[in-house]
DNA sequence: CGCTTCTATGTTAGCGCTGTCATAGTGCGG
DNA sequence: CCGCACTATGACAGCGCTAACATAGAAGCG
């Protein structure tokens, strides 16, 4: 005799579907349970939840009485496949260690606040092969637009960026043509700024220590607007130290370190970044160099730990909180592209500090 | 009479479907339009790219060679919606600024990595409200499984990590009991540990520099185990100075200098974290003293900033990457809960340094 | 009071994919 | 040369939700 069918078990409560076989199954509740249960249709539901269109007060309270009852989750799964619209924005950055990017995070997160909209992070590890692996995946999730760091990508990366049509902000540097939007500074400009700063002050003899190169595009961008200011004034650098690591504190202790073993006497040492700059302030103090007297020192971005240094750091702060809202907000302002890519600059300043 | 209904316009061919609107729709290739161009079913297209099931080599390469044409980016939306399964894991950490949790993202990437799953990062700021959301926000997305930082959760937000059915990870600490699965260490025994530690080295006048309670319930717990290290001896905090805000270098040199001018001249303090012990060290710079001649200075978290001072700083080392590793191990091994919680400890050690 | 205009709700048909079961084709031992 | 175990592929239904249209009442109005 067959199964009886009608009145299907009421399935009482939430709690998992009992078909036909295991009792257990993954997750329960949806939008039909709580129709069911608030003696309404699934789309009266999902209107209320969604607050779209109108709805008469009994009934919403009937159905958000019901969806507390039954403790539903709403599967975004299938809402995003239902309205083509996943209220996502992918979000590609190189490092999460490095604090400037969980900072453009803030700042995107500070953007993305109250606006329904998720961002989901993937993290390249300065790699370019796993950042074309990451736009892939991310542009899987269809989101209505995406957020990466820099111009480099593999030319998959490319193809699949500008053919998936959604919006892309290319940010933290604005010295390339972006493939729709770019929010960030010149690194060309910030280093020729801080070569001429330097020179200002009177300083001849510069010395760089820096970090790779490869991974890290931009601190090249701004060592070799460096060297052209130097170059402006008839100088170059007088020493270079490169560690082929990623920047760190401990590197730039280091790295200056050699750098002065060297024995180039350089009167100032421009640091591709404060992390490396306050390993270089260390040095400092271990080895009884006072700064700038003995040696001056520059950083790049302006970072707190810089600033609370017992001598505060003489650096240059990017805008970077700024840098992540400005993309998202632009993004989420206009939804197609515009017709010519757009660059926002959000600049940069010279923080005098004390170390040049 | 009832409406016409049958003979639902067919949209032939493939590309945008052509409704009575504009031409132009979002994203165009679909799983129809690859399997169309290869001259298979869509079900084969759909094996072929998750090697599931077998496939005749021809076939394949003539599949990928559509693919590659298309430009096809598989909707995860739609597999996950069909197959039931996100390959997602959600992680809600409280901040990312605090260079400890992109290290611990670090360690969940490493289990991660390969496994075909993708975790979404959710951020609360420390804020127990935000920390539900991220709970609903995230299990919308159906994830197979759930990390999330503490213990300390809205009773909503338990009740639904609890009703999800799926793992749950609570990291960062063991002094509770989880609701699945927790990976970590106790706090309350660092700082225990701590204050034996030092007492073993002689010093009885603590003082204790810590920063806000409410949002960060470990350092509060690392406070108690000191404070009961203490006790056991007969001793307890001869001065205490807490700022309200978060952790920071700047605030641990503020702070310090503010329970100095309190008079009561300990022998030791023990900081909250390491960003305030690292500007209790500049503070010690900047006014003269010598650690730990003058003063002792202790930690915790062993990070490398410490590490890297000209006087490396006395710390308790945690081992986040692990405990991220740890969690995301454990829960991918076994897709079901436990009848038991269970409970890793991945520990930590004292690293001497130089500041006591 | 017939007609329009709202408001509140329902019906229907998919979104793009995958699980399940069915169906051809292929080799192979007896 | 038949049945059996494979391999390769396809048809179909449906995941849980929402857009679009349909419908039913309640006002509004001259």
């Amino acid at each position: 005799m067959p199964v009886t069918k009608s009145t299907k078990l009421k399935r009482e409560g939430a709690g998992p579907r009992s078909g036909t076989r295991l009792p257990e199954r993954r997750q329960g509740v949806t939008l039909a349970d709580v129709a069911r249960l608030a003696e309404v249709s699934e789309i009266t539901v999902s209107r209320i939840l969604r607050n779209h269109g109108p709805a008469a007060p009994a009934t919403r309270d009937r159905v958000l009485a019901a969806v507390r009852e039954t403790g539903y989750v709403p599967n975004r799964l299938a809402g995003g496949l239902a309205s083509s619209g996943s209220q996502l924005v992918g979000v590609i950055v190189p490092s999460l260690t490095n604090i400037v990017f969980p900072e453009v995070l803030g700042g995107i997160r500070a953007a993305l606040d109250g606006s329904g909209f998720q961002a989901v992070i993937g993290v390249s590890d300065y790699d370019l092969a796993t950042e074309e692996e990451l736009v892939a995946s991310l542009l899987a999730w269809r989101p209505e637009a995406m957020v990466i760091a820099g111009f480099d990508h593999t030319p998959a990366a490319r193809a699949m960026l500008e053919g998936s049509g959604v919006r892309i902000a290319e940010i933290m540097e604005i010295d390339s043509t972006p493939i729709d939007l770019a929010v960030g500074h010149s690194h060309v400009q910030a280093g020729f700024d801080t070569g001429q700063y330097l020179l200002g002050r009177g300083y001849r003899r510069f010395g760089y220590v820096g970090h790779d190169w490869n991974a890290d595009r931009r601190a090249r961008l701004r060592h070799d607007g460096l060297v052209a200011a130097l170059a402006s004034a008839g100088l170059s650098l007088v020493a270079t130290q490169r560690t082929e690591g990623p920047s760190s504190v401990a590197a730039g202790r280091e790295q200056l370190a050699a750098l002065l073993a060297q024995g180039a006497k350089p009167d100032v040492v421009v640091f591709s970044n404060d992390d490396m700059a306050t390993g270089g302030v260390f040095h400092c103090m271990a080895a009884g160099l006072v700064p700038p007297r003995d040696l001056a020192l520059f950083g790049f971005n302006g970072l707190d730990i810089g600033q609370a240094l017992p001598t505060p750091l003489s650096t240059m702060r990017s805008n970077r909180f700024l840098t992540g809202r400005t993309a998202v907000e632009m993004l989420l302002a206009q939804r197609t592209r515009p017709t010519q890519p757009q660059v926002i600059d959000t600049g940069y300043e010279i923080l005098p500090g004390a170390t040049a």
